[in-house]
Parts: C-alpha cells; structure tokens; sequence
DNA sequence: TCCAACATTATGACTGAACTTATCGCTATA
DNA sequence: TATAGCGATAAGTTCAGTCATAATGTTGGA
C-alpha cells in the first residue's frame, strides 16, 4: 500500500518484463489501477507517463493504454564537449588550430546551411589530442551571417566547440554518424594509414532559425560510442 | 495568465537561449515562478523536471534552479527492428538466413556475455535487403542456455531480431557505434568493395540479469544515422 | 443504409494544499 | 578552530478533486 510513482513504474515494468501483460493487450485504466496501488490518479498517472515516454507503452484518450506490440527503443546518448570527454576518461587534452580562414561558402556548404551566393564563412580545422594522441579531427564551417561575433574570435586559444557553447547558449541540431575512410591528410592527422575506417560525426546546428554551424568531426581509429538504453 | 506546463516550458527556454538567464545563474524559484505565470507550483514543477531531464537546466534543493553551464546535450535515437526501417523508407524488405549453426561459444564471446567454458550458443547470420539491394548483415549470437526455445526456433523465415522482440518483451542492453573495415566476405554479401567503411553497431542484451544475445549489424556502405535533438 | 449528432470514457492537464527530503548555512559546543 | 547539530529553504512527491480533450460507439433521423 501507499506506493510512490516509482513503485508503479517498477510493477508496470515487472508486469511487461516477465509476460504477465503481453504486447498488444491492455492495460487497466488509471482510476483501477490507483485503486489497486492505494495512490492517486495522478501517481499512476506519472509513472504511465514516464513509461510511454520511454516507448514501452502507448496512450490513447478514451482507447486506453496497451502494451507496445514493437517496443521503440531509444537509446540516448550524450553529446559532450571534447574536452570534457577527453578528460572524463582521465587524459590530458590538448588543442591545436591547425588553420583559420574567412572564406566564400562553397555551393555544397550553401545548400546544407541556406545561404545566398557569395556568403561569406569561417573555415577551422582543428584537432584534439588526448594524452598526446591524435582524438578527433574537427572540420568546422561558421555562418558569419549568423554570427558575426565569430570573425574577431580568437580560436588558437579556446576550441570553437567551447566558444560556441558560451556564444549561444542553446541550439536546434541535427546530428549524423557515418563510417569514412582516411584520405592521406586525415590518416596524418590522426596518425592511422591511409584507407583506415573512420567514426565521423556531422552536426549542423540552427538557432533563431539560422543556420549556424556545420562541423565534421574524425574519430581516430577504432572509436566507439556506447551507451546503455 | 493562466500558463499551462507548456507555456511555462516555453518561456522558461526562451529566457536561457535569447540569454536573458545567463548560464549559471539561478532561476527563480518555484513559488515565484507560480505566481508571475499565474499558475500553480506543480505546473512550474513539470515544466522545470521536463528542462531538467532535456539538461538545460540543473536542479537541487534548498540550493534552487540554476541554468546549465555547459548544457549536457543529449540526442535520442529510436533503435528499430531492420524491417521496420526499410519499410519507412518506402523500400521493399527482404531476409535471408545465410546459416544457423550451434556451437561451443568462442572464448571472446564467453567473455562478453559471461557464459561458462563449454556454454552452446547458437549462431546466425543473416541479410537483409532493401528493395533487392543488401542493406545490413547481421551476425547473431544466441545464449541457448538463458534462451534455449531458440534452439526449436526456425529463423528461415522470421529474422532473429523479430523473434526475440516477440519472445523477450523487454531487455536491457548496451549498443555500440564504430566503424570498420569490410573484408573481402563482408564487402560480397553487402555488394561492396573490400576496404569499405561499414558502419557497424554491436549490441549486448541482458533479460532478468542474464546475458542474452550479441549481435553485431554491419551496414551497407555510406549508411549515416541521423536524428535531430 | 448511411451519416451526423451526442453521450460516454479514458487520458491529459491543472489546482491548492500538505508532507517529505536533501542540503545549505548558521550557531553552539568541544 | 573545527565540527556536530539544527533550523530554514527549495525542490520532490503525493493527494483529491475539477475541468479539458480526444476518440469511440451509439442513437436517431434522412
């Protein structure tokens, strides 16, 4: 009796777990289900939530709730600043800037970021290293338009993920994993051969509806990204 | 007046991303907050947990609300089952089995899913297409011992991903992103050439504290995942 | 037979109040 | 001076009740 919203969510959870309420069938509604937990509505009500939110169950007004016949999982990762990575593993990180350049935006650029002909961007290649080792390569593309703080920034000192996060504190993105070979620049870069397989990491991020950045990041070989779900 | 959660949520997060609340600065509190949006505290409260949970904002008590220095940003990607993937995409999906085999467990794999010496798992491998086209090889291992059904089980015709969805309602697991080489076996049944960047995910489950399945998911060259956060 | 209007129902949201818990900062004691 | 204890505070949780909303199924009329 007196079961907290916790306690709910664990029997719920138990109860699809072992079988007891199969995929497809219905779950009791949460007036009978307060009742039988000794709680509130609004109890029952939260951990339900909670449990549709992590895609085990599916909610319907007047339909009722039922068990998800596909389960959609969602893993979750996050998306952490290098530096904190890096030295969340216990490394010591280093930066460089490799190169800086104010350039026009290439068409393919322009069509990722809508700009108009002729606009201008700001071009860094960065890398990363952890404990001395090449970590990541960072090819980063900045719409001066949007951000023209950006011009007079000085990226030799702090990396511009760093200076991003201070400079805007909150963004729409949109974030893609692929697998890329090494040309010979980037196997240099990340001191692996040439034709090594690649973890890359695009980004183009958005903010007041402006497209701001479009970054490609290059693991070094053999990176993973773990998670739990 | 009269705010709903999501109001509140809203101008709770067009106050940090137009910079009006300064990461690091404390926000006020839900009894204030209540009153200026003219609802209750527990209208504040869902819309203060939900930014919480997104890691915009960090909160603890007595210490109060305060907005995220580096914002833990945090994407969420839904793991589907392969048919479903290629079907959303308009694609006509094929499986094929390519061999089903049991087998003594390989030491490296004992040590993955914590298995006994002599433990028998059982081993697939199998396709997928999408309209025709190879689209991921999959490369599964069965732990007969927490799930020894799978030995009746036929995986001719439904693939393993949509028996267990159908035999284990629900598992934890652990999912990983990387990329490798394709070999000259690999590069043939995913149509490639040998040396191609294959993004590849592994994953590990567990159901009621018992390893369960490995299976590593080789992808058609040049696949990206993508997803907005 | 078809369909529009309506009552029903389960979830969704909000309120105002109470109680719980973690923790900060102060104070009194060793 | 260090620290153990204490009170105040803000978030965390729960409650019972109300109103809102979406979707379903039924009823009655054309």
């Amino acid at each position: 009796m007196k079961a907290t919203f916790r306690d709910v969510k664990a029997d719920i959870l138990e109860k699809i777990t072992s079988g007891t309420w199969q995929p497809g069938s219905l779950i009791p509604n949460e007036l009978d289900l307060a009742e039988t937990y000794g709680c509130a509505r609004a109890t029952v009500n939260r951990a339900m939530r909670e449990l549709a939110d992590e895609g085990l169950i599916e909610r319907r007004r007047k339909a009722g709730t039922r068990v998800r016949m596909a389960p959609v999982r969602q893993a979750r990762f996050d998306i952490p600043i290098v530096r904190q990575e890096i030295e969340e593993q216990g490394a010591a990180y280093r930066y460089f800037l490799v190169s800086r350049a104010i350039v026009a935006a290439p068409d393919w650029l322009r069509a990722r970021l809508t700009l108009a002909a002729g606009a201008e961007v700001l071009h860094l290649v960065c890398m990363h290293y952890a404990d001395g080792v090449p970590y990541q390569h960072e090819d980063r593309w900045i719409n001066l338009d949007a951000l023209p703080q950006a011009r007079d920034a000085d990226f030799s000192e702090l990396g511009p993920n760093e200076w991003l996060v201070s400079a805007i504190p909150y963004s729409d993105a949109e974030i893609s994993f692929s697998a890329t070979l090494a040309d010979a620049e980037m196997a240099d870069y990340l001191g692996s051969t040439e034709g090594a397989a690649l973890f890359t990491v695009e980004r183009l991020t958005w903010w007041q509806d402006k497209a701001n950045t479009y970054v490609r990041l290059s693991f070094r070989h053999g990176h993973r990204m773990t998670t739990r779900y």
